[in-house]
DNA sequence: GCGTGTTATTGGACTCCGTCTAACAATACG
DNA sequence: CGTATTGTTAGACGGAGTCCAATAACACGC
Protein backbone atom coordinates (compact mmCIF):
# COMPACT_ATOMS: atom_id res chain seq x y z
CA UNK A 1 0.00 0.00 0.00
CA UNK A 2 3.14 1.95 0.53
CA UNK A 3 4.44 2.01 -2.88
CA UNK A 4 4.28 4.56 -5.50
CA UNK A 5 6.65 6.73 -7.14
CA UNK A 6 8.42 9.03 -5.21
CA UNK A 7 8.43 12.90 -4.56
CA UNK A 8 10.25 14.54 -6.96
CA UNK A 9 10.34 17.78 -4.93
CA UNK A 10 8.63 19.71 -1.86
CA UNK A 11 6.75 22.24 -1.13
CA UNK A 12 8.98 24.07 0.35
CA UNK A 13 11.61 23.55 -2.10
CA UNK A 14 9.18 25.25 -4.71
CA UNK A 15 8.60 28.05 -2.64
CA UNK A 16 12.03 28.80 -2.05
CA UNK A 17 12.88 28.60 -5.94
CA UNK A 18 9.45 30.99 -6.63
CA UNK A 19 11.13 33.54 -3.61
CA UNK A 20 14.33 33.64 -5.46
CA UNK A 21 12.42 34.13 -8.60
CA UNK A 22 10.33 36.51 -7.31
CA UNK A 23 13.33 38.64 -5.45
CA UNK A 24 15.35 38.28 -9.05
CA UNK A 25 13.13 39.30 -11.10
CA UNK A 26 9.86 40.55 -9.39
CA UNK A 27 6.70 38.59 -9.28
CA UNK A 28 4.57 39.09 -12.11
CA UNK A 29 7.58 38.73 -14.30
CA UNK A 30 7.91 35.51 -13.11
CA UNK A 31 5.98 33.07 -14.98
CA UNK A 32 4.87 29.25 -13.33
CA UNK A 33 6.63 28.23 -16.16
CA UNK A 34 10.08 29.65 -14.84
CA UNK A 35 9.59 28.25 -11.34
CA UNK A 36 8.85 25.08 -12.21
CA UNK A 37 11.83 25.03 -14.36
CA UNK A 38 14.02 26.31 -11.84
CA UNK A 39 13.15 23.25 -9.61
CA UNK A 40 13.64 21.04 -12.28
CA UNK A 41 10.31 20.23 -13.01
CA UNK A 42 7.58 20.47 -15.42
CA UNK A 43 5.16 22.97 -14.87
CA UNK A 44 2.20 20.91 -14.75
CA UNK A 45 3.89 19.38 -10.81
CA UNK A 46 3.81 23.21 -10.13
CA UNK A 47 -0.31 22.85 -9.56
CA UNK A 48 0.26 19.45 -7.74
CA UNK A 49 1.51 21.43 -5.20
CA UNK A 50 0.34 24.47 -5.32
CA UNK A 51 -2.99 25.78 -6.35
CA UNK A 52 -2.35 28.81 -7.83
CA UNK A 53 0.65 30.80 -7.83
CA UNK A 54 -0.32 33.28 -4.77
CA UNK A 55 -0.47 30.33 -2.97
CA UNK A 56 2.82 29.89 -2.39
CA UNK A 57 2.92 32.89 0.01
CA UNK A 58 -0.22 31.79 1.98
CA UNK A 59 0.12 27.51 2.84
CA UNK A 60 1.75 28.42 5.98
CA UNK A 61 -1.08 30.83 7.13
CA UNK A 62 -3.88 29.48 5.67
CA UNK A 63 -2.99 26.37 7.82
CA UNK A 64 -3.26 28.48 10.85
CA UNK A 65 -6.46 30.00 9.70
CA UNK A 66 -8.02 26.01 9.40
CA UNK A 67 -6.62 25.74 12.99
CA UNK A 68 -8.51 28.53 14.79
CA UNK A 69 -11.28 27.54 12.48
CA UNK A 70 -11.72 24.19 13.93
CA UNK A 71 -10.74 25.43 17.48
CA UNK A 72 -13.45 27.91 18.01
CA UNK A 73 -15.60 25.09 16.11
CA UNK A 74 -15.50 23.20 18.46
CA UNK A 75 -15.13 25.88 21.56
CA UNK A 76 -18.36 26.20 23.82
CA UNK A 77 -20.15 28.99 24.32
CA UNK A 78 -18.38 30.91 27.33
CA UNK A 79 -19.64 34.10 29.22
CA UNK A 80 -16.78 35.58 28.50
CA UNK A 81 -16.25 35.22 24.85
CA UNK A 82 -13.49 37.80 24.47
CA UNK A 83 -10.85 35.50 26.59
CA UNK A 84 -11.97 32.59 24.40
CA UNK A 85 -11.15 34.29 20.97
CA UNK A 86 -8.33 35.93 22.58
CA UNK A 87 -6.87 32.29 23.66
CA UNK A 88 -7.92 30.66 20.51
CA UNK A 89 -5.85 32.80 18.41
CA UNK A 90 -3.26 33.10 20.37
CA UNK A 91 -2.88 29.53 20.17
CA UNK A 92 -3.60 29.36 16.39
CA UNK A 93 -1.39 31.59 15.69
CA UNK A 94 1.67 32.29 18.21
CA UNK A 95 3.93 29.39 16.86
CA UNK A 96 3.74 30.81 12.91
CA UNK A 97 6.86 30.54 11.86
CA UNK A 98 8.73 32.65 9.02
CA UNK A 99 8.37 32.01 5.83
CA UNK A 100 7.95 33.08 2.38
CA UNK A 101 5.04 35.46 3.45
CA UNK A 102 7.41 37.21 5.76
CA UNK A 103 9.96 37.22 3.02
CA UNK A 104 7.19 38.99 0.86
CA UNK A 105 6.33 41.30 2.90
CA UNK A 106 9.63 42.43 3.24
CA UNK A 107 10.63 42.61 -0.26
CA UNK A 108 6.94 43.19 -1.57
CA UNK A 109 8.44 46.40 -3.38
CA UNK A 110 11.08 44.44 -5.10
CA UNK A 111 8.95 41.78 -6.30
CA UNK A 112 6.02 44.62 -6.85
CA UNK A 113 3.49 42.51 -5.58
CA UNK A 114 2.23 45.50 -3.10
CA UNK A 115 -1.65 44.84 -4.94
CA UNK A 116 -1.31 41.20 -4.79
CA UNK A 117 -0.41 41.26 -1.65
CA UNK A 118 -2.55 43.24 0.15
CA UNK A 119 -5.41 41.68 -1.79
CA UNK A 120 -4.50 38.16 -0.62
CA UNK A 121 -3.98 39.37 2.88
CA UNK A 122 -7.20 41.15 2.71
CA UNK A 123 -8.90 37.98 1.73
CA UNK A 124 -7.18 36.18 4.92
CA UNK A 125 -7.89 38.58 7.56
CA UNK A 126 -11.76 38.64 6.11
CA UNK A 127 -11.47 34.29 6.76
CA UNK A 128 -10.27 34.97 10.46
CA UNK A 129 -13.24 37.20 10.58
CA UNK A 130 -14.98 34.18 9.49
CA UNK A 131 -13.79 32.17 11.63
CA UNK A 132 -14.80 34.09 14.95
CA UNK A 133 -17.88 35.83 13.96
CA UNK A 134 -20.22 32.45 14.41
CA UNK A 135 -18.72 31.33 17.94
CA UNK A 136 -19.47 35.48 18.70
CA UNK A 137 -22.78 34.35 17.51
CA UNK A 138 -23.29 31.31 19.59
CA UNK A 139 -22.45 33.31 22.61
CA UNK A 140 -25.57 35.81 22.02
CA UNK A 141 -24.32 38.04 20.28
CA UNK A 142 -26.31 39.98 17.31
CA UNK A 143 -25.35 39.21 14.03
CA UNK A 144 -24.46 42.88 13.20
CA UNK A 145 -22.17 42.99 16.54
CA UNK A 146 -20.68 39.52 16.13
CA UNK A 147 -19.36 40.54 12.72
CA UNK A 148 -18.27 44.11 13.22
CA UNK A 149 -16.49 42.00 16.27
CA UNK A 150 -15.29 39.58 14.19
CA UNK A 151 -13.55 42.01 11.89
CA UNK A 152 -11.99 43.86 15.02
CA UNK A 153 -9.82 40.97 16.22
CA UNK A 154 -9.20 39.86 12.82
CA UNK A 155 -7.68 43.31 11.95
CA UNK A 156 -5.42 42.80 15.60
CA UNK A 157 -4.40 39.42 14.08
CA UNK A 158 -3.54 40.75 11.20
CA UNK A 159 -1.85 43.84 12.32
CA UNK A 160 0.36 42.07 14.39
CA UNK A 161 1.42 39.46 11.84
CA UNK A 162 2.17 42.59 9.76
CA UNK A 163 4.45 44.16 11.84
CA UNK A 164 6.14 41.16 13.05
CA UNK A 165 6.69 40.33 9.56
CA UNK A 166 7.87 43.70 8.89
CA UNK A 167 10.20 44.04 11.83
CA UNK A 168 11.84 41.26 10.86
CA UNK A 169 9.99 37.90 12.26
CA UNK A 170 11.90 36.99 15.12
CA UNK A 171 13.55 40.64 16.52
CA UNK A 172 9.95 40.41 17.71
CA UNK A 173 7.73 37.92 19.63
CA UNK A 174 4.67 37.49 17.58
CA UNK A 175 3.23 36.71 20.79
CA UNK A 176 3.67 39.81 22.27
CA UNK A 177 2.41 41.54 19.17
CA UNK A 178 -0.69 39.57 18.98
CA UNK A 179 -0.96 40.55 23.12
CA UNK A 180 -0.22 43.84 21.88
CA UNK A 181 -3.42 44.10 19.43
CA UNK A 182 -5.54 42.35 21.22
CA UNK A 183 -5.37 44.84 23.84
CA UNK A 184 -6.43 47.82 21.75
CA UNK A 185 -9.72 46.02 21.97
CA UNK A 186 -11.54 47.00 25.15
CA UNK B 1 -13.01 70.22 -29.22
CA UNK B 2 -16.33 68.13 -28.36
CA UNK B 3 -15.87 65.73 -31.47
CA UNK B 4 -15.62 62.54 -31.91
CA UNK B 5 -17.68 59.20 -31.97
CA UNK B 6 -20.09 58.66 -29.94
CA UNK B 7 -20.36 55.98 -27.14
CA UNK B 8 -21.73 52.74 -28.39
CA UNK B 9 -22.98 51.80 -24.92
CA UNK B 10 -22.45 52.63 -21.21
CA UNK B 11 -21.38 51.25 -17.87
CA UNK B 12 -24.92 50.74 -17.02
CA UNK B 13 -25.67 49.04 -19.89
CA UNK B 14 -23.08 46.49 -19.67
CA UNK B 15 -23.50 45.95 -16.05
CA UNK B 16 -27.10 45.34 -16.45
CA UNK B 17 -26.71 42.72 -19.36
CA UNK B 18 -23.48 41.41 -17.12
CA UNK B 19 -26.16 40.91 -14.78
CA UNK B 20 -28.19 38.68 -16.47
CA UNK B 21 -26.38 36.71 -17.81
CA UNK B 22 -24.65 36.21 -14.23
CA UNK B 23 -27.98 34.76 -13.21
CA UNK B 24 -29.47 32.74 -15.89
CA UNK B 25 -26.18 31.11 -16.14
CA UNK B 26 -23.37 31.66 -13.56
CA UNK B 27 -20.44 33.92 -13.08
CA UNK B 28 -17.46 31.63 -14.12
CA UNK B 29 -19.81 30.13 -17.05
CA UNK B 30 -20.45 33.88 -18.33
CA UNK B 31 -17.25 35.06 -20.28
CA UNK B 32 -16.59 38.31 -21.27
CA UNK B 33 -17.18 37.96 -24.65
CA UNK B 34 -20.55 36.93 -23.95
CA UNK B 35 -21.30 39.87 -22.04
CA UNK B 36 -20.01 41.80 -24.66
CA UNK B 37 -21.99 40.18 -27.86
CA UNK B 38 -25.37 40.37 -25.74
CA UNK B 39 -25.20 44.22 -25.36
CA UNK B 40 -23.88 44.09 -29.18
CA UNK B 41 -20.19 45.44 -28.82
CA UNK B 42 -16.93 43.07 -29.21
CA UNK B 43 -14.57 42.20 -26.54
CA UNK B 44 -12.55 44.80 -26.83
CA UNK B 45 -15.19 47.67 -26.03
CA UNK B 46 -15.72 45.76 -22.35
CA UNK B 47 -12.52 46.64 -21.33
CA UNK B 48 -12.70 50.03 -22.55
CA UNK B 49 -15.55 50.60 -19.99
CA UNK B 50 -14.55 48.02 -17.59
CA UNK B 51 -10.81 46.94 -16.46
CA UNK B 52 -12.43 43.46 -15.60
CA UNK B 53 -15.08 41.46 -15.71
CA UNK B 54 -15.44 41.71 -11.59
CA UNK B 55 -15.28 45.31 -11.74
CA UNK B 56 -18.99 45.61 -13.01
CA UNK B 57 -20.07 44.68 -9.42
CA UNK B 58 -17.79 47.30 -7.71
CA UNK B 59 -17.39 50.40 -9.84
CA UNK B 60 -20.09 51.72 -7.50
CA UNK B 61 -18.59 50.83 -4.23
CA UNK B 62 -15.29 52.12 -5.57
CA UNK B 63 -16.31 55.31 -5.84
CA UNK B 64 -17.75 55.75 -2.76
CA UNK B 65 -14.48 54.32 -1.29
CA UNK B 66 -12.82 57.22 -3.34
CA UNK B 67 -15.08 59.76 -1.65
CA UNK B 68 -13.90 58.04 1.70
CA UNK B 69 -10.46 58.67 1.11
CA UNK B 70 -10.12 62.14 -0.16
CA UNK B 71 -12.31 62.81 2.72
CA UNK B 72 -10.53 61.40 5.45
CA UNK B 73 -7.31 62.82 3.95
CA UNK B 74 -8.40 66.41 4.08
CA UNK B 75 -9.82 66.01 7.82
CA UNK B 76 -8.19 67.35 10.22
CA UNK B 77 -7.04 65.60 13.23
CA UNK B 78 -9.62 66.08 16.11
CA UNK B 79 -9.76 65.48 20.07
CA UNK B 80 -13.02 63.56 19.25
CA UNK B 81 -11.34 61.17 15.69
CA UNK B 82 -14.44 58.60 16.36
CA UNK B 83 -16.73 61.16 15.80
CA UNK B 84 -15.13 62.49 12.68
CA UNK B 85 -14.60 59.41 11.05
CA UNK B 86 -18.51 58.14 12.17
CA UNK B 87 -19.62 61.46 10.37
CA UNK B 88 -17.20 60.52 6.84
CA UNK B 89 -18.41 57.04 7.17
CA UNK B 90 -21.97 58.23 6.97
CA UNK B 91 -21.24 60.90 4.44
CA UNK B 92 -19.30 58.96 1.88
CA UNK B 93 -21.75 55.74 2.42
CA UNK B 94 -25.05 56.59 2.72
CA UNK B 95 -26.02 57.66 -0.69
CA UNK B 96 -24.98 54.02 -1.65
CA UNK B 97 -27.36 53.21 -3.94
CA UNK B 98 -28.40 49.64 -4.70
CA UNK B 99 -26.77 48.35 -8.16
CA UNK B 100 -25.09 44.83 -9.34
CA UNK B 101 -23.36 44.57 -5.98
CA UNK B 102 -26.83 44.53 -3.92
CA UNK B 103 -28.17 42.43 -6.54
CA UNK B 104 -24.83 39.84 -6.49
CA UNK B 105 -24.75 39.89 -2.90
CA UNK B 106 -28.40 38.43 -3.00
CA UNK B 107 -27.78 36.22 -5.70
CA UNK B 108 -24.62 35.04 -5.00
CA UNK B 109 -25.79 31.11 -4.61
CA UNK B 110 -27.74 31.38 -8.30
CA UNK B 111 -24.61 32.68 -9.82
CA UNK B 112 -21.80 30.66 -7.78
CA UNK B 113 -19.61 33.52 -6.85
CA UNK B 114 -19.28 33.19 -2.94
CA UNK B 115 -15.75 32.90 -3.36
CA UNK B 116 -15.14 35.88 -5.95
CA UNK B 117 -17.20 38.06 -3.54
CA UNK B 118 -16.09 37.63 -0.45
CA UNK B 119 -12.27 37.94 -2.14
CA UNK B 120 -13.13 40.84 -3.34
CA UNK B 121 -15.34 42.48 -0.34
CA UNK B 122 -12.43 41.51 1.69
CA UNK B 123 -10.19 44.10 -0.77
CA UNK B 124 -12.99 46.49 -0.56
CA UNK B 125 -13.01 46.51 3.45
CA UNK B 126 -9.11 46.59 3.52
CA UNK B 127 -9.15 49.65 1.02
CA UNK B 128 -11.65 51.39 3.42
CA UNK B 129 -9.54 50.49 6.48
CA UNK B 130 -7.12 51.88 4.22
CA UNK B 131 -8.72 54.89 4.46
CA UNK B 132 -9.22 55.46 7.68
CA UNK B 133 -6.29 54.27 9.54
CA UNK B 134 -3.49 56.90 8.24
CA UNK B 135 -6.00 59.52 10.16
CA UNK B 136 -6.24 58.04 13.38
CA UNK B 137 -2.31 57.69 13.37
CA UNK B 138 -2.16 61.67 12.30
CA UNK B 139 -4.94 61.81 15.79
CA UNK B 140 -1.97 60.28 17.41
CA UNK B 141 -2.73 56.81 17.72
CA UNK B 142 -0.32 54.31 17.90
CA UNK B 143 0.26 52.56 14.30
CA UNK B 144 -0.81 48.96 15.78
CA UNK B 145 -3.82 50.13 17.56
CA UNK B 146 -4.79 52.33 14.76
CA UNK B 147 -4.80 49.60 12.11
CA UNK B 148 -6.79 47.81 14.85
CA UNK B 149 -9.38 50.44 15.39
CA UNK B 150 -9.35 51.24 11.35
CA UNK B 151 -10.44 47.25 10.98
CA UNK B 152 -12.88 47.72 12.83
CA UNK B 153 -14.56 50.45 11.70
CA UNK B 154 -14.39 49.31 8.15
CA UNK B 155 -15.70 45.75 9.25
CA UNK B 156 -18.99 47.85 10.69
CA UNK B 157 -19.42 49.36 7.86
CA UNK B 158 -18.79 46.56 5.16
CA UNK B 159 -21.39 44.54 7.62
CA UNK B 160 -23.62 46.68 7.54
CA UNK B 161 -23.69 47.01 4.14
CA UNK B 162 -24.52 43.60 3.76
CA UNK B 163 -27.26 43.55 6.05
CA UNK B 164 -28.77 46.34 3.80
CA UNK B 165 -28.19 44.74 0.15
CA UNK B 166 -29.43 41.14 2.08
CA UNK B 167 -32.64 42.60 3.52
CA UNK B 168 -33.33 43.58 0.08
CA UNK B 169 -31.73 47.38 -0.25
CA UNK B 170 -34.36 49.61 0.31
CA UNK B 171 -36.14 47.79 3.11
CA UNK B 172 -33.58 49.17 5.53
CA UNK B 173 -32.02 51.90 5.20
CA UNK B 174 -28.73 52.14 5.27
CA UNK B 175 -27.71 55.48 7.37
CA UNK B 176 -29.34 53.32 10.43
CA UNK B 177 -27.75 50.16 9.41
CA UNK B 178 -24.40 52.19 9.64
CA UNK B 179 -25.22 54.07 12.55
CA UNK B 180 -25.97 50.68 14.43
CA UNK B 181 -22.95 49.13 13.16
CA UNK B 182 -20.92 51.80 14.25
CA UNK B 183 -22.60 52.15 17.45
CA UNK B 184 -21.26 48.57 18.09
CA UNK B 185 -17.86 50.12 18.64
CA UNK B 186 -17.60 52.03 21.94
C1' DG C 1 14.15 -11.44 -12.24
C1' DC C 2 9.04 -10.39 -13.31
C1' DG C 3 4.36 -8.85 -13.35
C1' DT C 4 1.21 -5.84 -10.69
C1' DG C 5 -0.71 -2.08 -8.25
C1' DT C 6 0.12 2.52 -6.73
C1' DT C 7 1.51 7.10 -6.95
C1' DA C 8 4.02 11.11 -9.29
C1' DT C 9 5.40 13.25 -13.25
C1' DT C 10 4.84 14.77 -17.78
C1' DG C 11 3.47 16.93 -22.17
C1' DG C 12 0.10 18.85 -24.61
C1' DA C 13 -4.24 20.73 -25.68
C1' DC C 14 -7.60 23.73 -24.09
C1' DT C 15 -10.42 27.98 -22.24
C1' DC C 16 -10.40 32.26 -20.62
C1' DC C 17 -8.64 36.69 -18.86
C1' DG C 18 -6.38 40.80 -19.68
C1' DT C 19 -3.08 43.60 -22.68
C1' DC C 20 -1.80 45.74 -26.69
C1' DT C 21 -1.81 47.76 -31.36
C1' DA C 22 -2.91 49.21 -35.72
C1' DA C 23 -6.72 49.93 -38.59
C1' DC C 24 -11.27 51.77 -39.05
C1' DA C 25 -15.82 54.35 -38.18
C1' DA C 26 -18.51 58.24 -36.65
C1' DT C 27 -18.90 62.53 -35.07
C1' DA C 28 -17.86 68.09 -34.83
C1' DC C 29 -15.86 71.81 -36.85
C1' DG C 30 -13.72 74.91 -40.14
C1' DC D 1 -14.93 68.48 -48.08
C1' DG D 2 -10.78 67.83 -45.28
C1' DT D 3 -9.22 67.33 -40.57
C1' DA D 4 -8.96 66.44 -35.71
C1' DT D 5 -10.93 63.84 -32.16
C1' DT D 6 -12.77 60.03 -30.02
C1' DG D 7 -14.72 55.32 -29.89
C1' DT D 8 -14.86 50.78 -31.84
C1' DT D 9 -12.88 46.68 -33.65
C1' DA D 10 -10.27 42.53 -35.02
C1' DG D 11 -6.53 40.05 -34.11
C1' DA D 12 -2.55 38.45 -31.98
C1' DC D 13 -0.37 37.55 -27.80
C1' DG D 14 1.24 35.70 -23.07
C1' DG D 15 0.03 33.74 -18.92
C1' DA D 16 -3.03 31.30 -15.45
C1' DG D 17 -5.35 27.38 -14.44
C1' DT D 18 -7.75 22.87 -15.91
C1' DC D 19 -7.82 18.42 -17.74
C1' DC D 20 -6.36 13.97 -19.40
C1' DA D 21 -3.98 10.20 -21.17
C1' DA D 22 0.64 8.33 -21.27
C1' DT D 23 4.54 7.15 -18.74
C1' DA D 24 8.07 6.63 -15.07
C1' DA D 25 9.57 5.09 -10.53
C1' DC D 26 8.76 2.83 -6.65
C1' DA D 27 7.11 -1.51 -3.21
C1' DC D 28 5.48 -5.82 -3.06
C1' DG D 29 4.36 -10.68 -3.90
C1' DC D 30 5.83 -14.36 -6.59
Amino acid sequence: MSGGRPHAVSRELIAEAACELFLEQGYERTTVAHIARRVGVSRSSFFNYFESKSEVFWSGLDERIGFLDAFLAAACPSSQPAAVVADAVREAFSRFTPDALALALVNSDAMGIVPELTQEMATRQWRIAAAISPYLRRTGEEALAAEVHAAAYAGAVIAALRAWALAGAGRERLDDLLGRALGVLR
